[in-house]
DNA sequence: CGTCAAGTTGAAACAGGTCAAATACCGTGG
DNA sequence: CCACGGTATTTGACCTGTTTCAACTTGACG
């Protein structure tokens, strides 16, 4: 089922380097901590245990299913969502490789809300039990993978906040600082470029406005020079210009050291 | 500073009759959990290690101000928010008896947002130390901590689709039926009434709504007989009715045992 | 009984939504 | 390689829910 399987004659070197490089759970939480060598060995193992893959626009979890594994991004992009019974949709985040779709499995049965891939996507899934493990063992980890969750619910509130207060325009433009920056902090940024493969009604569904409109303000922000967007990258030349815009101050993410 | 002081021969029962009546901490978790006589006791010890009273209006915790213990209301209302730079004011959450300020208070230094008092509140602060080594002994109680988590979390969530989706209508009515199921959960709800200790300006930061808006809306409601609110009472006398109008489903609070 | 905050009302303005149609884009199969 | 069909984006015109402003009323409290 994955990935590090290459049989060579000195695996530890091997695994290091591979870990270092691309394993996107570290990648995601030595924003925080920077492991040793030893923690960064037992993240490794988590994409070992079992992996899938999801097409685009496939669920990972449903609403109201049985949890079993703990599922971790590792590759692509995915959302949680909720239907209202009337088939309005509202994503209530945008999970990038490293995020987590659910943690605490060993309490919460059922999600309350689902999951889907926006891109095709690969997931790690990862047992309680050897989670919990590698957290008793490994304080530091244990660390880590709260700093996640912390960062996790500053997100959503800062959602709330963007939903609740801001115009069109603030919310898109707050909503695309967050994520670039978030990309950024997993290394996903390059030469002011990443990608985003989420259509405008994706984007619409995200910040409670109409496709149509956040076409509208999308234009706002190139006629503004703030943005480049087109064929799902987006280029961001001056993010204190688009931060300002957007009123967005980063502290929330709690980002320590910065990859890259 | 603290209440479990009465000196009587036989402490032990005192304290489990106290508690079962009248700690705000165990009231709201045992909608999860049902604790041991046990566990209640380790509970009672938390406010005993120190509470401290606000005003109305007072700041709980400051943006950007050194968090030390954990704090956990006691009594009174009290809500999350944040400013933005021009002045508005979004009310990210409302905290109830029981319910936690800030949780990983070792890992996060300074809260990304501010708490005030809505009313006078009576606040415990738990050393974090104290509160670990209690989960660390009483499995439990750590579940029944993380369920509070896991709540906290999915409010949060659906704030945000409350936020993005509902019209103005069923924001009120959405956020009405929470509050009500909440304070239900901790046994605040008598012969279906409650007290509501807030002003329409605070139900309007708390829902994306001008104070007006939310005046003329509560009025439709009232209108529709699906509540009576006034002097600070809030009467539901069908609460059905309440929710269906919401589009309100209570699942998302995760409430296994329900208090009275 | 006066003062200040909270609630209520009406009228006008506007941000953003809806509807409908045109255009661009993209992967697929012929 | 091109034609095709479906999806995503763009544009314009019109509509509506919500905001804003300004004034008035009520209520709470010293």
């Amino acid at each position: 089922m994955c990935c590090h399987s290459i049989s060579v004659s000195r695996p530890k070197r091997v695994t290091f380097w591979r870990l270092s490089i691309s394993n996107p759970i570290e990648r995601k939480l030595r924003q925080f901590v920077i492991f040793s060598d030893e923690e960064r060995r037992v993240l490794d193992a988590f994409s070992g245990e079992g992996t899938c893959t999801y097409a685009a626009r496939e669920d990972i979890e449903q609403e109201g299913k049985r949890l079993n594994d703990i599922k971790v991004i590792l590759e692509g992009w995915a959302c949680r969502y909720k239907l209202l019974a009337d088939g309005r949709r509202q994503i209530i985040s945008f999970l990038l490789p490293g995020d987590v779709c659910e943690f605490y499995v060993d309490i919460v049965h059922e999600l309350d809300h689902s999951v889907a891939a926006l891109t095709p996507a690969s997931v790690a899934r990862i047992k309680s039990a050897s989670l919990n493990s590698a957290m008793g063992q490994h304080p530091r980890l244990a660390q880590a993978f709260i700093w996640e969750r912390v960062v996790t619910a500053a997100i959503q509130r800062e959602w709330t906040i963007n939903l609740g207060q801001r115009s069109a325009f603030e919310r898109v433009a707050h909503l695309l600082c967050e994520l670039f920056v978030r990309l950024q902090g997993i290394g996903l940024v390059q030469n002011r470029r990443c990608e985003l493969p989420l259509t405008q009604a994706d984007l619409a569904d995200a910040t409670g406005l109409s496709a149509i409109h956040v076409n509208r303000t999308l234009q706002e922000l190139r006629r503004q020079d703030l943005i480049t967007l087109g064929g799902k990258e987006l280029y961001v030349s001056k993010l204190n210009s688009l931060e300002d815009a957007a009123g967005f101050n980063g502290n929330y993410l709690h980002i320590k050291y910065i990859n890259d």
